[in-house]
DNA sequence: CTGAAAGCGCTTACAG
DNA sequence: CTGAAAGCGCTTACAG
């Protein structure tokens, strides 16, 4: 045999199995998958509106995804559409995915969710409270992270602090809200029901509940905005208003994208780390580290982080 | 035959056939591509740093393929990488892509693309001169829109003028700064060279020569970036030094990404429709209104455009 | 434990 | 023009 023949140098050798690894047998996932009745695809199905999130969590699945032979599909959808539920429908019926991931609020959408079962699809899902087994779960504690947002608010000595938070049909609006409100209250203090808004978290939204929000008397000293596109909002209209951030008005935002650098000032924000939530999804979809059934192990936990930058201050005592 | 069976109540027939419909028949992609020796996956590959520019494409591609069974996979990817190129052979050869949308700076990598007609994989490259056969271009007239910019600002009144390019790994760098340039020389004005900068299409790079720009004596009235993320860096700087923009300063930015209103003032920018370079895009890879042949048929163009917004105004008469 | 066969769900080339 | 067979490149279940 050629292989153990001593006629053979053993630098011949090494360059020859150098190259079956090279050329080596690399499967072809249309095959594999056509017998496994199930692709090498993985699915990203979302309805965030913010690039910079959207972005960052193709990154993250896409850093958990290294070294496999996997491929990454991307499906936006409308939530709102007539055809949302069809669409998915049949785009996980044909490509039969290995697995999606899902972001919210889609990852809130239990129709969506019994879609996926029936068709056998695995998914893990990534919001901000446990919403299934804990195996599918990537959650971020969103109460958490407002809660710093309102202890570093009440730290500096705000008093008329005003909340505009997302809209109803996101579960992480809820939660930034109640753990906004919570950790006000164990400071004795709470959100005027005048100061509390519901936006949409969007830039336009952030825009016109500023312009509410600020031509009140007195007006806020403080505002804690569900995400940094709102509060992106309401620096526009402080700067129309020649509102001085953090002067007159102290701001925090939410996700620290890097809207909260471009900003001037630089905002203070609480910091969702994106790209690292998507490796860990791609983590449990692969079910690393766990028992092999689908759906098992624990939930991985998230906390986000406050980070002070130059938006928030004490409110000036004139005012 | 029940088809045509008098006892069938047309009511019946037509529900039945819209059961048919309903339930019909969906090629399996994998055993299609299969037989095919093709999948029916069409890659997006790019290195653009701007998750802006990422997702408006990713929107284009996808409104281009709606109503087909295609899905689109992402894979970004780093060119100064040492496994760049490899993981992309791996890449295509593993996935037998039915096509491959290329964007800047990737676009213009003559390796890549040899590589691709080796496998056979069909492209389209977005960019900003005509690289290849017409029928494989989306070409954006950059050098159109930094025109625009150029004349906005002459016809304010504005002789010092900088200029804050891209880096010279991308042609859209090159094509901005010669549309620039030339459409100055054309008023009879030009960049004074210790204005003239390279930067590098983020925003920190636009920091670092804005604070060299903002600091030579005389200052310049204008400058105009090579994108809004640099803009957005100018703005920064500005805003540190109380330079008011645009009494002080007038900017452009070009993409007009949504960072471009984001801004305070707005941003003036070179509008670069790229949700519909992304359509477009599509559109020749399909071979929609053209021969048959791939790469047949003429460049799809894009003019950019420039759309003005507050950030722009006649030089300071004492300045 | 090894090795040949059947099958995944399609398309294409070929026989009738 | 129609219809049955072979083949795409794998995996799995089964016979030896």
């Amino acid at each position: 045999m050629i292989n153990d023949s001593p006629f053979v140098k053993e630098e011949t050798r090494l360059k020859v199995n150098a190259i079956i690894r090279e050329v080596g047998f690399e499967p072809d996932p249309q095959a594999r998958g056509l017998a496994f009745r199930r692709s090498f695809l993985i699915g990203m199905i979302y309805d965030n509106p913010t690039p910079q999130y959207v972005v960052s969590m193709q990154q993250g699945l896409l850093d958990g995804m290294r070294g496999t032979s996997y491929g990454l599909l991307v499906h936006p959808c409308e939530r709102g559409s007539q055809t949302y539920l069809s669409d998915l429908r049949s785009f996980i019926e044909r490509q039969k995915l290995f697995g999606v991931i899902l972001t919210p609020s889609v990852s809130e959408d239990e129709r969506l969710v019994k879609m996926l079962r029936e068709f056998d699809c695995p998914y893990v899902r990534v919001a901000s409270v446990v919403l299934d087994k804990p195996g599918t779960m990537v959650v971020t504690h969103d109460a958490n992270g407002a809660a710093e947002a309102a202890h570093h608010l009440a730290g500096l000595g705000h008093t008329r602090i005003a909340h505009i938070s997302g809209p109803p049909s996101f579960r992480s609006a809820h939660e930034r809200r109640r753990g906004f409100r919570e950790a006000l209250a164990e400071r004795g203090l709470k959100v005027d029901p005048a100061m509390d808004r519901e936006g949409n978290y969007t830039f336009e939204g952030g825009i016109a509940i500023a312009r509410e929000l600020l031509a009140l008397n007195p007006r806020p000293t403080a505002v804690f905005c569900g995400n940094d596109e709102m509060a992106a909002g309401v620096y526009k209209v402080a700067h129309e208003l020649s509102i001085s951030i953090p002067k007159d008005l102290s701001v925090i935002g939410f996700d620290d994208s890097t809207t909260a650098i471009q900003l001037w000032p630089p905002l203070t924000s609480v910091r969702l780390p994106v790209r690292d939530m998507g490796r860990l999804a791609i983590d449990k979809l692969f079910g690393k580290q766990e028992k092999k059934r689908p759906g098992a192990g624990d939930v991985a936990e998230i906390f986000p982080k406050l980070i002070p930058r130059e938006s928030t201050a004490a409110p000036d005592p004139r005012a």
